[in-house]
DNA sequence: TTTGGCACTCAAATGATTAGAGTGCTAAAA
DNA sequence: TTTTAGCACTCTAATCATTTGAGTGCCAAA
């Protein structure tokens, strides 16, 4: 492709980023800086139109965008916005996520992705696969039923309430939680589950007893992937979604949740930063009009989830890309020292 | 009032919140079952009108209720609908809610109410005022960090991590579990703060370091007054909301969540019931055309939380109102038997 | 008190016309 | 060979006029 025709796409495609309507050969012949007619403008378009980067919703309007033609400006022509970082930078200094457990801050980063970019912030979290245990605390609540406290080396505590069938006194109790701990530590909720399987046949009955129990009430984890969101709001924002169809299926998906969790193991799998999905690419859903901008964040060197941002297919991309790719990161470093140190 | 007046202005309304459509004085004529011409109906109309219970969009177009109309069917004309009560009871049965946590169940009921109705179910409870705590257990998680269980008599569970300046040993943090149990068990969270505040001055340093923390953990709770929402997406397909304007503001009343909280302490206040809400009547939010079907629920006699049903103006209150109602009397029954037993 | 009849009103649907932005193509200019 | 000016053509969106039909209000007769 020729450099003009490049520089012409990325014209169109940010006046079209901007205005939401179809753009003409006039005004990219003004603004472009190229010294050409509207005329030569016309053919190189026409050149782009074959290629299938552009088109023209009728025969005289101006030209939009294809998904593809979008595609190919997020990942050769923009330019990201740099001074994003320091302002992610700021803003996240200034939230206050020193309290509470890991879901209550992601919470809330979800809310200020949503905040800073006005679309809707979503963060998903794995439960099980990475979730280490790190403490095992059973407290009787009556004669037949225990609550046990999962406390993670995330700093993530999980309550499981557990009937049991023999009645177990404080200290028994104390000694098995202790005894739990020792076993079951630095394992992750699934090698727990498996562990408990296997060493279900030794024990007494009535510590067996318990074991079940634990098992059976891990074996309803809340989700395999938990996901937030926050601002959905904005999504009713959205000009060209006139159609409402889109919003309206969006929303079912926040209600499902499980939806999504497809997108999103593909983003985790390719481990390369941040995807950006555009339009008709994720074929699964019905959202022709929408695209997400995500990233997977770690913590202690493993993918842990992702997170990220749902819009239009028409936002600025320029600037939405960085402030992903900022929080993911600064997430990342956040978790890493918040919640080991404790 | 006449009798007849209110057999057509019943005749009207239930029309209108059937076809969302003005209905005119022939259609009420055939329908009505009084053997009246529809010069008759329209006098009468013209009577209601003049009570400012109906109106006409504009002068050639049939007859609308007004919200004082609708306030009226609501409050006098309208027939509950009795089968109601029996298709609840097998829908709610048919739901496994027996494990979990408090929050859990609600958050299922609220999905159930929306599953229903197909409108935006809503529970909300209050944490504070009637929470009684029955049981603190007091874990180490670094040296300078405990983590608070608190139980409370409702079989619900809160953690809070508070963060202490003086070591404190595994024996030490089970005695002062035991003790904290035996203290302040039985009072509820607000109470327990002013208790502990009153007990400052007593204890040893140590001990007034975990009480000072924990005191501090209890002065942010999650919310004073936490409120669930499930299927806000039907909102979307509201016909008349082709304004959007009031689904918006809507959603927006969504994630902030407080919004609400003073029309939900009426509903409380007055203790008696079922509440219906029509448009305007809630006039603190710009939500003109939604109305609001809230009852609020008990434990143990007291009224912990509202639930409810949130939908548009023209919805078919013979039937929300109902299972509204019937929804939170079982609420307040299972609650009674769930979390009583344990 | 009720009813039939009639003139009147208004919203919504339909259709015609226009203005304007933009294209594609061709032939001349660079 | 590339660029450009010019022109015919197309299609949308906006505007305006007309029609249709449901519904009212009122009056005079039953």
């Amino acid at each position: 492709m020729k450099e003009r025709h490049e520089i012409i796409l990325g014209q169109v495609i940010q006046a079209y980023l901007e205005t939401g309507k179809a753009v003409g050969s006039k005004n990219i012949a003004k603004e472009c800086g190229l010294q050409l007619s509207s005329a030569s403008i016309r053919n190189a378009m026409s050149d782009l139109e074959g290629m299938g980067l552009l088109c023209s919703p009728h025969t005289s309007a101006g030209r939009v965008p294809t998904d593809h033609g979008l595609r190919y400006f997020v990942d050769s022509l923009m330019e990201l916005d740099q001074d994003i970082e320091t302002q992610i930078q700021k803003n996240m200094a200034e939230q206050d996520l020193d309290r509470g457990v890991m879901q209550q801050t992601l919470q809330r980063v979800s809310a200020e992705l949503a905040n800073i970019t006005h679309f809707t912030g979503m963060v998903s979290l794995h439960e099980e696969v990475y979730q280490d245990i790190q403490r095992v605390e059973l407290l009787s609540m009556s004669s037949n039923t225990l609550l046990a406290v999962l406390i993670t080396s995330r700093g993530d505590i999980q309550n499981r309430l557990l009937h049991i069938e023999h009645q177990m006194n404080p200290e028994d109790l104390q000694q098995l939680s202790a005894q739990l701990t020792q076993r079951l530590g630095r394992f992750s909720l699934q090698e727990v589950k498996q562990q408990l399987q296997c060493e279900l046949v030794h024990d007494h009955q009535r510590i067996r007893d318990v074991l079940q129990g634990l098992l059976d009430a891990m074996g309803q984890p809340k989700a395999k992937t938990d996901v937030m969101f926050s601002g959905q709001r904005h999504l009713l924002d959205i000009p060209e979604l006139s159609v409402m169809d889109t919003v309206r299926s969006m929303f079912k998906t926040f209600d499902d949740k499980d939806t999504l969790v497809n997108i999103i193991e593909q983003v985790e799998q390719e481990h390369s930063g941040v995807r950006v999905f555009i339009g008709s690419e994720h074929a699964l859903l019905d959202m022709e009009e929408i695209s997400m901008v995500l990233s997977p964040y770690e913590h202690q060197g493993k993918v842990i989830g992702t997170l990220g941002v749902i819009g239009p297919k028409r936002m600025a991309y320029d600037k939405v890309v960085p402030i992903v790719n900022c929080t993911a990161h600064w997430v990342s470093r956040i978790l890493g020292g918040k919640f080991e140190r404790e």
